[in-house]
RNA sequence: AAGGCAAAUCGGUCUAUCGCUGCUUCAUCUGUAUGGAUGGGGGAGAGGAAAGUCCGGGCAGCAUAGAGCGCCGUACUUCCUAACGGGAAGGUACCUUUAUCGGUAACAGAAAGUGCCACAGAAAGGAAAACUACCUUAGCUGAUUUCGGUCACUGGGGAAAAGGUGAAAAGGUGAGGUAAGAGCUCACCGAGCUGGCGGCGACGUCAGCUGCAUGGUAAACCUUACGGGCUGAAAGACCAUGUAAACCCGGGAUUGAGGAUUGCUCGUCCGAUCCGGGAGGGUAGGUCGAUUGACGCUAAUGGUGACAUUAGUGCUAGAUAAAUGAUAGACAUUUGGAUCUUGGUCCGAAUACAGAACCCGGCUUAUAGAUUUGCCUUUUGU
């Protein structure tokens, strides 16, 4: 398993993010909360979108930087969930969302992210 | 050497591990094929403001983008530029300074017209007016008298000087003059006009003439000159998908109902593929546009300068729910503390503003710190 994070791994198209926002179970692990369903798609085994409200952080750089290090850590973390995908022969598409109002280091969101994936892997397999 | 002001330039570096987005190359697999997938190698990957979206241009579209009116913008001069509301060099006024230097300017027109000028004041635009005060004159008026007059009151006339109001009362100061006064006359200053000279020009300067009522506001309407067709990369083109100029009901016109074009008019174009209502659906994925350009760097030449020309050389992001990152360490700079040998060591803190979204030229705003140049001040040395 490589720690491999390209473009595959990106969840586009406006419909599938709709309907991941409107239908998808809701999993929460503060300062995160995700909506995941079940999609079929070959390329990977999960998609992922990663928002931050531009409500909370006016500055273009500062949610750069969230998203990154939200990116990074699911990059470090993911392989136990796909792992898990791959013995069931599903793909998941998650949408994970930055409620905090103040910008968190990276050890933090990584210990986060780690909790999350696991409540996923919990849920869906 | 330190501090201040102005201008210009730069705005962290390196190593290791794991990653991201293009480009290129090799190998393997697959496909009729442009290709696709996997793995490896090489090389590239945010800014001076990428920001605000305030101007200008390129580029693209419009079943014509034309004319007039309207509307909007600009406003000292000359030049630069693809263009500009930007820049350069100057002019004028004001501020600052011993003087320079420097700063600020919505810097066209108020004798084309209209409006406004609160409060105060007699009067705020009409060659106006008389509250106090000035001069003069008249009276079967009054008081007083040294019988000449003087004062008061009332009426007529002169004057626009003094006081008072105001941001502003209609050239200013001084002298003459006068009944009192007045550019009535004179000197100086100011203003206007005319001419000469200098300058491409804004304008400057010199001389002469005119006694010179006619304010402010155009960040009020307005006038003059110049400029502007509208939309905006979610533009637009192609491929794929789709019965899509499709279906039903009502209205309306046969040579003009209606529609498009810029707000209106004309003109032009389209024109049964018209107008109103209703029911039921579909797409929103990819490629191009898109990064070789009014391009960067160096040198020479021309120009006070913005800049231009010529020669050489370089290719320097191209994402699209949106790449350029994470972790660890070292260095650099600034700074706080401790220590002693006073410039070393140790420990700690800080390193800004900020992220390309079609591309350029500007403007504006944010910015830790560093460097260079010029000017000024202080101190030390010679």
């Amino acid at each position: 398993m490589t720690g491999s994070f390209g473009k595959t791994y990106k969840l586009t198209g406006s419909k599938t993010i709709e309907l991941v926002y409107r239908q998808g179970a809701v999993i929460k692990e503060y300062p995160f909360i995700s909506r995941v369903s079940e999609i079929t798609n070959d390329k990977a085994p999960i998609q992922v979108v990663i928002s931050v409200s531009k409500r909370n952080f006016k500055k273009a750089v500062t949610r750069n930087l969230i998203k990154r290090r939200i990116r990074e850590a699911i990059r470090l973390n993911k392989t136990d969930l796909v792992q898990g995908l791959e013995h069931s022969n599903k793909q998941l598409a998650i949408f994970v969302i930055y409620t905090a109002k103040e910008v968190h280091d990276f050890e933090l969101i990584e210990h986060r992210i780690k909790r999350l994936l696991a409540k996923i892997i919990s849920h869906e397999i």
